[in-house]
DNA sequence: AATGAATGAGTGTTCATTCAT
DNA sequence: AATGAATGAACACTCATTCAT
């Protein structure tokens, strides 16, 4: 945001970046929601631009390829779900109202298993693309991880791997999208609490 | 009328040539493997073809579309780890263990969440094909529910939902897609440990 | 029928003739009816096996392609249009009722414009097959065109060529293809009568 | 709100660049006279294209499929045909040349016929294409009726279903399609007026 | 800043045809 | 006499991408 005028072409690192950000905003926010809902081969770009009111052209005005609205699309909702997440393990309360709330805001947004999407946009993605993202998905468990560690460390919940058991925490948290699961129980907010509940007591009889 | 009844009629033209199930079933294999790993759009029925060594149009002779090809290669998977996993849940040894047996094959196999699929290939489906495969899907679940039913009556672990924890059980283990976690680790069957141990004890410190 | 087993490959005319008639009569029939009511296009091989109870295998055993299928059925179909109209025409009664009992039947039997079912399949036909077809196509206008030169000598109908004739007559036919009409005038039988009789008193007021 | 209202609101981007529904004009001019020489199912989007030096793409980015490419083809040539015979029907001279005169240029343009392509096509037209098609080929035939109707209150021609009149009369111009009736005549004009004098003077010796 | 037009490469699907049995 | 298996060529259709304006 500071010395952008300065070069006259910076190559690397987001492209073009010009234009009315009103629109290019609005393209973000809709492939987000797109891709998040159907995944990247499903969701054509005729269809972002449909959504947005705009043409197919326009979206190339902003992002110079599929791939790369796709990394800023993914980039913005990972911000976003860190954002969150941040405000709320900060908070008040014992960890695992925490976590349960956590869970209600992922099974709220995501539907598509977020590996799996990256398993099947890869292969189109550069290797620079690829890392960009797997950078954003990372800060969400580490942060995940570093809150688990302090846990640990006040003996609030038993030891083990924090980055393991974060993974393990947002894996859990696909349960929303089978919907017999989801379904039965009604509501989003009780199955994200049940799960918490689960993975907090464990298995084992005590 | 003739000497014709008195043979089991032989059924006239070229008899199946006992060895050319081999085609069907090296499609399937193949389209399962394909399917599994890279979900339904991003397999080209071309892709089969040439992975089989016949061409497209012979994929076509055995399948009637691609909907049906996903369809008979998914049960085909699902009908594999329903088989392996009686056998395990079935064997000898603390619950844990045989869990741990579980997750272990599971992990080595499904490579993309079973879920994202299944939503990205619905729309193709026929609503007969979907509930084919929820159906073989089902099976799996059911498998393991009774297994923690049964657990549970027996009070080896705490009761909860058996149905939830079935499924709680195979979202952790999708973890597997993660690659960061299974190469820090080297081996899945150790992930596949720490996971169940993870589920077992619970994050509450006892 | 006669000198077959004389010779031991006559390669030109009727190709293979092998085989139990039965099958090949019913592959005959059936591929007939199909075309006459669809066309040379539309009817896919596999229909017409399928229509008959055999695999498209077996077609092929009786006719080398679908170029001589069509072939042979068409020369099946105007063979028995003309044996039919042969028996109408040379039968008692005034020259146009006999008329209006050809036009009855041929509005039973045809479907499609003979014309355009031709210049669709053309182009698949050796010059050879063609020139058969349009063989069989002239025996049937040559029968008409004969009745009507020996009505004009027998001052029956006034005089023009009854070449021409014979065409104009049979393309009023097709007017039984155009539901609009044939429904409006609920029989087909009442509608032949109809066009006969425009034909028969022509435009001009007396 | 600035001074954006007061100009008529030029919409951006490229204009509509005057040339351009030339292509598209182009496409449907070539596209008609295919389909009316080939029928629906032997036109493929392909030939098309090629024969306008196009690409296959472009078809699409004109018309969504072929159906409606068909459809939008047929409407074109209909309303030609219409506009041609209003003025020639409307013109002065006795009825039976101005029909000649018709049919002269029917017997120039249409190659297949109509019912049978109707037939051909239907099944892959929604309803309301077919009813378009049928509401444009019906405005031809209540023009031609109404021109018989006219005549026949005024004595020109004997009395007759005029619909039926219409149809009969184009019927009978499809006997251009017969090579070796055209062929031997030479002249399309010959033809035509041989036919309508046919048809107007009737069978029948007076 | 945004667009209409055009394309090339690919996808699922169909079908006539062949051949060993 | 009849068949199961396999194929190649075509077809309708989609989509990411480019470019002049």
């Amino acid at each position: 945001m500071t010395s952008k005028s300065e070069q006259p072409k910076r190559r690397p690192g987001r492209p073009k970046a010009t234009g009315s950000p009103q629109t290019m905003v609005q393209i973000l926010k809709t492939a987000s929601f797109l891709f998040m809902e159907q995944g990247y081969e499903k969701v054509s770009l005729e269809s972002v631009a449909q959504a947005c009111g705009v043409t197919k052209a326009s979206v190339y005005y902003y992002f110079s390829n599929k791939a790369a609205l796709f990394t800023e699309a993914l980039l913005f909702v990972l911000k976003i779900a860190h954002d969150q997440t941040v405000l709320i393990v900060n908070g008040p309360g014992p960890l695992r109202e925490r976590l349960s709330e956590v869970a209600k805001r992922h099974m709220g947004n995501a539907h598509i298993d977020f590996e799996t999407m990256m398993r099947e946009a890869s292969p189109e993605l550069t290797e620079e693309q690829v890392d960009r993202i797997r950078d954003g998905e990372q800060a969400l468990h580490r942060l995940l991880a570093s809150v688990f560690r302090r846990a640990m460390d006040e003996g609030e919940i038993s030891e083990s791997d924090p980055m393991l058991l974060s993974h393990v925490f947002t894996a859990t948290l696909t349960v929303r999208n089978r919907k017999e699961i989801v379904n039965d129980l009604q509501t989003v907010g009780q199955t994200s609490s049940e799960i918490v509940q689960l993975l907090w007591r464990g298995l084992e009889p005590r």
